[in-house]
DNA sequence: CAATTTAATGACCCATCGGTCATTAGTCAA
DNA sequence: TTGACTAATGACCGATGGGTCATTAAATTG
């Protein structure tokens, strides 16, 4: 797991490298095992490195689940809201790029690990749990409101959907995440045909018939 | 939390009973903790025994998870089942009474709590994993699929949508529990308004025009 | 009222793990 | 080369919690 170790060396001063890799260890033994089933001490060695060094560049495990949250999900969110707003065309299309990029975003990264620790043990950290809720959540329903206007002032927007919970659109992309993440290997999903099921019936209950 | 507690006595032998008030004490407590971060001797403690005691009724915190999925879930799934197959009315309102019934369950009874506990911690219980797909998940599938059969043999679904997932049309059910016992508080959300958004939503995308 | 059975107890054992800190060693400036 | 600085270490501490078992006492039987 140590990275560019000069194999000569016990120990490496590479004081820039390690929040990072520290950080990406956590990510995967997280995914594997949840968060209080995960040792700092396994941490540590996963990313090649003493559990001491750990607390250098962390003050706890909570913190270093926080600064997760910060890496994995600022950028990506602000990208998500500038893809809306840059993009001409229709809003079936539009529906289409969005949900495209929001699965591959989901299906590809490690980004539900973080969502299904707070699911599971969210309860211990209300600060973290707010703080996912103000990072991806908050964000994340503005994407999706700002589609929904759009439509409707294209005149694409079935009557009476304009005010329809934005939660309803991206849900099946979110349990498509965790079911993978859940029953990978025993109950694999087809992954690809559920997004286009999904996006298909997105489109058909939103926009007029004549959008589409 | 003791029940019928005869207060004259400090023991009380009531072996019948035991069972299902520890299962009921350690639902209550996995709903607010986690599975991990609950503790035996808590349960115990929520049921009005000591921890010794548990170890009577159940081999290890395992089991007694075990038991919880086959004590909630067995009995409700079967219902779920049976609901649709003596239904006489069209698609539409058998997909109206179907999602109903299940918002109600997922939100209204401790369901979710199994879930969420295996979302978050169960890749250290596989055998769970696969008891719960087994008891919950298939079943509930095949009461989808059986609805969806249904109305296209009443020439009421949509063309291309007869073999759509089924996991597709719970999907928003599941996430809106799954949500509500994340975010409670926070950002609570109208789980009346969501739901008919829902139902209005599948009607809309699965059914003809014709049919609604 | 013994004698027997067994439900219930809770002190105890021991492995685990988050967090600390005195010690070690890599780096660099003088 | 040496001294100062600080990144890195890992043995250790203290708390925690799953699971055990010798002991206690409620019920039952004759």
């Amino acid at each position: 797991m140590t990275r560019d170790a000069e194999p000569g060396k016990k120990r490496q001063r590479r004081k820039d490298a390690r929040p990072q890799e520290i950080l990406d260890a956590a990510m995967v033994l997280w995914a594997e095992r949840g968060f209080a089933a995960t040792r700092l001490d396994d941490v540590a060695k996963a990313a090649g490195i003493a559990k001491g060094t750990v607390y250098l560049y962390y003050a706890s495990k909570e913190a270093l689940f926080e600064a997760a949250i910060q890496d994995r999900l600022v950028s990506v969110m602000r990208e998500h809201q500038g893809l809306s707003q840059s993009f001409e065309g229709s809003s079936a299309e539009l529906l289409t790029l969005f949900l495209n990029t929001v699965y591959a975003r989901l299906l590809k990264t490690d980004a539900v690990t973080l969502l299904k620790v707070l699911i599971g043990e969210g309860h211990h950290f209300p600060d973290l749990v707010k703080l996912y809720r103000e990072v991806a959540i908050e964000t994340g329903m503005a994407a999706i409101g700002f589609i929904v206007k759009r439509a409707q002032a294209r005149g694409e927007l079935r009557d009476g959907m304009s005010d329809l919970d934005a939660r309803l659109i991206i849900a099946p992309a979110i349990m498509a995440a965790i079911w993978q993440s859940v029953f990978a290997g025993e109950d694999a999903m087809d992954t690809d045909a559920f997004m286009n099921d999904h996006i298909h019936l997105i489109r058909q209950g939103l926009l007029k018939p004549d959008a589409l």
